[in-house]
Formats: structure tokens, sequence, C-alpha cells
DNA sequence: CTGTTAGCGCGTTCAC
DNA sequence: GTGAACGCGCTAACAG
């Protein structure tokens, strides 16, 4: 015999059973005797057989027990976002049910360099990857190639905050009006001095003042929309980009929209962390929050060492983002087909927002 | 003609050629006439065919282009954490050589419920994923089972600080004489009052003073590791243990004990996190760091939000380590054996320790 | 360079 | 409740 692992042919072999009884003693798929199970145990015990293998198993049934999970941007990135870790969380729990293990996977943007791409091994990607759905996340840019290659093969797939074709399940947020609700806010507060502190525009991640020329949106979905959101109120709010959602970036913005000549006596940050940066700013600056300058963030996330600040925020749901998501791919891979959900985001009055401050 | 996918025999048939011959064209492993190609290109384009299942692909090679890496944590609460953030990038870095892509896995401890385990589907764990290799990271508990499974499996595994068995290789740091460098480097400024944070002893997540009697050890390997090498120059320090690595977390450690009778001159915190939260309560003590208070953390990561301060920290190479458990897969699944690696922190002299005050 | 053959290890018919 | 046989879709050998 070779020396391989031993297979469950030959468990049956040394139980003295069929294959396929054996097969059955481990799937627990169809009743079996009591002693014929005992046998089989048995036998798998003294070869050291440790269950079928996946590898087999996989292809037998056409399942792989495997969600794909997209990102466009590296995993410590993505892993720096509290929404998206969250959102992991709940994508973990809600494929639970199906017995399936999350894979990580990156799409590349093939980033034009003239490199001729090094040979390297048959990459693992979205073309060759084994997995019975995927769930793509916060895509943008590739969205359209992906998707594309997805539908050739077959696979489910299920996009959070992202636009997909028709028919394909999307789990979303009311970005717009939920910005608009902290707009409203401020406004009703008095404020009309207003800046906006955004997420990263596009791949390109500048930070800076935006021109005031309104025909460049943002091509980031979310970006676009909470910026939208923002404007139905503020039509004419200065806009800040950042590079990124950190709080030092939010730092950069709040210094260099606080030391303006004509400062605003309010912010909206697009992200809880824009929010704090922008707050610490203020506080180097001598201002104080809320009395001096109002802050709205964005998110609803924890924020670690932030006491005794407790953002006036938008909530989102991140956590049951993920867990919706899930719970469309399992319906989807039962031969159902899901729906898109929208989540809405609960405005949180928190003590970083207050009357606009008596002008000098 | 059945309405499933075209396989690779059907692209076969079409463009007239033999089955292996179409297989060499997708995968590239041997060199195939231009024509040949292009007839093969043609006919699976006119079928539809998406290249190979993955399934099959991964049962007659006998790989799957898998890595697992398991965490004892549920993710949200591992990815919260910078440096295993960090490392899973590096880990993600190191293994797209292998054209690999990483499957979260979760070993949970199985929590003695009374519940008797909901049926659910069988679920996706250490017995059945399909991986050909496996990281444990962090791991303390269930180590030696998770092991046991694997090496029954014949699957390797690489730990990532934690106590494998012999002929695992392991990717280790010098916890306990980077944490006795900072000491002596508190001890060479004059502080003789020093009390220890730590990060959690165990799965039980208490807070607060530990009690005096050394024979209770952490059983976390980093803490017990870093809070050994404290001890080695403050033999007598107060040690306060925190629930998890967070900044509250150490503003609470920060607030208790600096607030005690008699506090301590210097502060030495088991993570970069906790040093900024002790730094936080600090600083609402209205002591000013360094002047009154020295501070040191613990993995130098880029502590978002926390300028002007700069931590004295120990520098861990967080994602050289997800790096070189990366590696030590590759060569694993080479066949090679692959050798332990045991990392150094390098020290770093930031601006949150100083001279020890003078006595009043 | 291309074709032929022979399984990879399992789960599932279908009979008994 | 059990056994016999087939093939999931692909690719590694080897032969031509």
């Amino acid at each position: 015999m070779a020396t391989g692992r031993p297979t469950i042919a030959d468990v049956a072999r040394e139980a003295g059973v069929s294959p396929s009884t054996a097969s059955v003693v481990f799937s627990g798929k169809a009743p079996v005797a009591d002693a014929t199970r005992r046998r089989v145990r048995a036998a798998s015990d003294r070869l050291g057989y440790t269950g079928p293998d996946p590898r087999a198993a996989s292809l037998r049934r056409g399942r792989s027990g495997v969600v794909g999970v997209v990102f466009e941007e590296r995993l410590g990135a993505a892993f720096l976002d509290p929404v998206k870790t969250l959102m992991m969380d709940g994508l973990a729990e809600g494929v639970a049910p199906l017995g399936a293990g999350l894979l990580l996977l990156r799409d590349e943007v093939p980033a034009s360099t003239s490199e001729p791409a090094p040979p390297a091994e048959p990459a693992l990607s979205l073309e060759t990857a084994l997995v019975d759905a995927v769930v793509l996340v916060g895509a943008s840019g590739r969205l359209a190639a992906s998707l594309e290659i997805l539908r050739a093969r077959g696979i489910p797939v299920v996009v959070i905050e992202g636009d997909a074709g028709a028919g394909i399940p999307r789990i979303d947020l009311d970005n717009l009006d939920a910005q608009r609700q902290a707009a409203e806010h401020l406004r009703r507060l008095g404020h009309e001095h207003v800046a906006i502190v955004t997420l990263p525009w596009s791949g390109r991640r500048r930070r800076g003042l935006v021109a005031a020329s309104r025909e460049d949106d943002p091509s980031i979905d979310v970006t676009r929309e909470r910026l939208r959101g923002a404007r139905e109120v503020y039509p004419d709010a200065t806009v800040f980009e950042t590079a990124a959602s950190l709080i030092d970036e939010g730092w950069e913005a709040g210094a260099a929209l606080l030391r303006a000549v004509n400062p605003p006596t309010a912010v909206i940050a697009q992200s809880d962390l824009l929010a704090a940066g922008v707050i610490r700013a203020a506080e180097e600056c001598g201002l104080r929050v809320p009395q001096d300058l109002s802050v709205t963030g964005f998110d609803g996330i924890a924020l670690d060492g932030f006491a005794p600040y407790e953002l006036t925020t938008l909530a989102q749901p991140a956590a049951a983002k993920g867990r919706a998501a899930a719970d469309a791919v399992v319906r989807m891979l039962s031969g159902e087909d899901a729906a898109s959900v929208r989540f809405s985001c609960a405005f949180r009055h928190g003590n970083t927002s207050g009357l606009r401050p008596r002008l000098d």
C-alpha cells in the first residue's frame, strides 16, 4: 500500500463494510446500525483516518463551504476601518449556519505599472477562487469587471454599498438621507457657516480643499452620497477631502479649516474618526466643543479613548449589514433569490453639537 | 446535453483537441502551439467556459491554494488589535507568491453551555476546512487540541506567539527581553515606584489590581513574558490587569493607579493602546507626561490621533511576523522544513518618558 | 507539441 | 440497513 493517508475505502475494507456505509457513518446522512457504526469508528481509529477529504467532498457535493469576501484595499487598510471590522464580524456570524468560512480576497486593480507582472504562481483570484458565493465590499472601481467574472462563473454575489447591476442583491445604507439629517440638525442649531470633511473621493488619496466646481463628483459611492446629503442643506459649504478615515486626517482637516480667516462654526465629518480628529484640532486651537464649534460624525462606532465626548453622529448598523449580506448569501445558495436590503442610520445627539456661537 | 456549465472536456471536443491539451492551455503548464491555443480559446468563448472548476482542480492537484488563519476570538475583537491587523497584512503578502488566499477560521472554545449545540449544518472547522496549511494566531487555550487535529490531518502548521510542540515552526518575539529593556530604561531615569499595566491574563477578562501573590501567572504567553521582563527589574511593582488592549482600558488603569495614595512615577504598559489610555488619564489628573509621569508602551504601532506624543515603546515587527509565518508555510508546502523565527523588538525612545520627578 | 489513459476520494444512485 | 458501481471535472503520466 502506498504511504498516503487512508481513504474511506480503506476504512470500509478494514471494517468489513462497503464504502457507502462508511461514508454514511461520517456524514450522518442516513441511519446506521449501532454495531456497524462502532466497527467503522474502530477501523478508522486504527488506520488514523481523519474524516473525509474536503477536496473530494467539495467536488462531489459541488459546494466548498467557503464564502469569498473581496476588498479593494490591502487587508491592513480595510481592517483599520472599524465599520468594516464590525461588518466582517456580522458576516462571520451570518454564514455560520451555513457552516462556511470566509476567504479573504483582494481584488487588486492591475495598477498599470510597466512591470510585466511577476509571473509568480497562478494567483488565486476571483477567477479561480474556490468559493460558493462572494461578497463584494465597498467596491467601486473594478466592480463591473468583478461582477462580470463572477456572473460568468455562475457564482452568487452580494454587494455591500456599491452599485451592482440589476438582479444582484445589494446591502445599502441611507447615506444621503442620514447625512442630510445631521446637516438639518446643525441648521436648526443656527449654524450658517459649515464645512464638510469628506472621506476619500476616489482611489487617488488626495488631501485638501476641494475646488467649488461641482462637476467633479466623488467616485466612491459613500463619499458622494454623504456629500450630497450635506449639500442639500448647505449647498455652498466648504469641502475638505481627506486621504483616509483616520483621526490624524481629521486633525489635518480641522487644523486647516479652523485656521482660515473665516472659520466655520460647525463641521460635518463623514466619519467618526474624522470627527474625532477635527475635535482634537479644535481643542488645540483653543476652541471648545460644542460651545465654539459643533462637530458631527458618521458611523456611530465606539470611539476608543474619546471620553468624555460623545459624538453627535449617525449610528449605522454595521454588523447588521454584514449579517444581512450573509443572509442573502445563504438564501441564494438554497436557490431562493435574495432581495436587496437598505438600512437606515439612527441620528444620535451627543455632546459635540450645540447652538451656533454668538458672532463677535 | 445537460444544462450544466461546460467542462473542459466539452471545450476540447468543440475545439477538436484532447482534454489534456485544452487543460494545458488554461494552466500554462506546458508549451502549446499558438494556433491550438487560439482554437481552444475560441471554443471556450463559444461555449461560455470560464476556466477549470477549482473544486476538481484542487482534488486533482491535492492543493487548494488556501491557508487557514485561526483566531480564538471573534473576528471583530481580533481586528481591533492593530498588531494583528498588521500581521494579517504581512501574512496576506507573504502567501501571495503561493497564489493562496486566507481563510478566516475561528477556533471557538466549545463554551460548555447547556445548549445541546444547535445542530445546524456540518460546521466548517479545523477538522473539515479545505486548507493546505494553517496559521494559529495568539493561540493559548485550545492550542493543544487544535494542533492534534491538524497533526492527524497531516496539515502543516505555524504558530504565531504561542507554545507549539516540538517540530512546529513558531514565530516569536523577544517579549521578555524587550520589556526588560523598557524597565531598565525607566530604572536609568531614576524611577523607583513603577506600576505595570498588563494585557488580559487569560480568557477571563478581569480588570483591576492583581494581588501580590506571584503564584498566579498569566496564562496568556504574551502577558506572562512581558510581565516577567518588567519584574526582573521591578519585582515588586504594582500590577494592574486590564480586560483588553484598548485606550479606554488603559484609561481606567491609569485613573485607578494615579489616584492611589502613593502613585507611581512611571507606568509600564504592555501595549501602546494601554499606554495611550494611561497618558490620557494622567492628563486628566493634571499630571504632565513625561515631567510628572513616565509611560512606556509596547508594539510601536502608529497611534492614530495621539500627536504630539510619541510613545517610548518597543517597536515590534508585526507585519514581518506575518510574512515570516507565510514564508514558513510556503517552505513547508514545498516539502522543506521551516525553522522557527524569533523577532526582536526595537526600543524606541519617544517623548513620554523622562527623569523621575523630584520628590515633594 | 499533442493524444490517450487513468485515476484523485468521495457520495450517491440503485438494487438487494 | 447494506453493498456495488459509477462518475463529479480535472490533470499527471506517459506514449506518439
